[in-house]
DNA sequence: AGAATATATTAGCCTAGGCAAATAAAGCCT
DNA sequence: AGGCTTTATTTGCCTAGGCTAATATATTCT
C-alpha cells in the first residue's frame, strides 16, 4: 500500500466521494441486491414446508426464546405491530404458533410453538443455514467472521 | 491461529454448521437488518425531496443510462413489470420522468429525465452517498473494498 | 404475405407491511 | 378509590409489489 499525504488522510475519512461513487457497485447497491436474492432463495427453500421467509424470522425468534409476546417480537425486529397481529393470526391458523393467556397481564399473550411448530423448527433452521452457506461458497471462516464484523459495525453506525 | 487437522479442513468447507449457526448473528440476519436500516435512512434523507428510496433506484438507472425502457429497468433490478408501470406513472405524475415514443418500436417507450429530474439528480446522488458513508463510518478504504468484494462474491454465488 | 412466436407494457386481483385511531388493561400518583 | 399515563394489541385504511391474463407490436419462419 502506498503512503498517503497528510491532506489525503484528512480528506479521505469517508469511503465514497462524488467522483468514485457508483450506486450499483457501491456497498449499498450490492447489499440490497444480495438481500433480495437471499430472501428469494430462502422463500424458495422453505416453499415445500409452506412457510415464508418472513414467517421463518418470527418462528425462530419464538423458538429461541428471544421474544414471547407480539410486542417483544416487534421490538426485536422493527416490525409493525399491526402487521404482527396479522402475521401471528396466519401462523396460528397454520397451526405453528399458539397464543396463551398471560397469568398476570391480560393485555398480552404468551407465544409458544405448537407441537407442529416444534417439529418443523429444525428443518427451518437447516434450510436457512443451507441457503446462507450456499451464498458463502468459497468463503473461508476468517472471511465470514470479517463479514459479520463489517455488518455489525454498519449496524452500530445506523 | 491454531492448525487444523486434515479431517477438520475437509469438513469445514461450509461457513455455518448446526452447532454454531445463530440466525440473528449470522451474516444472513445481520445483512437483512442492515439493509432495513439503510433503506429507512435513505427514505428519511430523501423525504424532503419528496422522493422514496425505491424511486431513487429507478431515477439513478435512467440517469446513468443503464436502462431506457421499463423492460430494461425491470431486468436490471429484478422488479415486477406491473409494479414498474405504476412506478413510472408516479414518477411521470411527479414530473421527474418522461415517456417518449420510440421511433422504431411502438411497444415500448424511451424513458428520460425531465428538466426537474435532471435538476434533482445530483442531490439524490449526494444524499445516497451521504447515508452510505454514514453507515461506513470508521471503515478504511481497504475494508470498504473488501466488503464490496465479499458482497460481489455472494451475488455470484446466488 | 400470413401464421406462429416472442417481446413490452398494461390492468386486475391478491398479499402484506406502514400508519393512525380505537380498545383494553396495567401502572402510577395523590 | 379515582384519574392520568403507559403499554399491548387490534382494526381500518393506504400504498406498493408479485402474479397472471390481456393487449399491442415486432420478429421469425415457412
Amino acid at each position: 500500500m502506498r503512503a498517503m499525504s497528510p491532506t489525503e488522510t484528512a480528506t479521505r475519512k469517508e469511503v465514497y466521494d462524488l467522483k468514485s461513487y457508483d450506486p450499483k457497485r457501491s456497498i449499498g447497491g450490492l447489499l440490497s441486491r444480495v438481500k433480495l436474492e437471499m430472501s428469494a432463495a430462502l422463500d424458495a427453500e422453505l416453499a415445500p414446508l409452506d412457510i415464508t421467509g418472513a414467517q421463518f424470522v418470527i418462528l425462530m425468534s419464538i423458538a429461541l426464546g428471544e421474544a414471547d409476546s407480539a410486542c417483544e417480537l416487534c421490538k426485536g425486529i422493527s416490525y409493525d405491530p399491526g402487521a404482527m397481529t396479522r402475521m401471528l393470526d396466519r401462523l396460528e391458523r397454520r397451526g405453528l404458533v399458539r397464543r396463551v393467556a398471560h397469568p398476570n397481564d391480560r393485555r398480552t399473550s404468551n407465544l409458544e410453538l405448537t407441537a407442529e411448530g416444534k417439529a418443523v423448527y429444525p428443518k427451518l433452521r437447516a434450510s436457512a443455514m443451507k441457503v446462507l452457506n450456499r451464498f458463502l461458497r468459497g468463503f473461508t471462516q476468517k472471511e465470514a467472521r470479517q463479514m459479520e464484523s463489517f455488518l455489525q459495525r454498519m449496524l452500530e453506525n445506523a
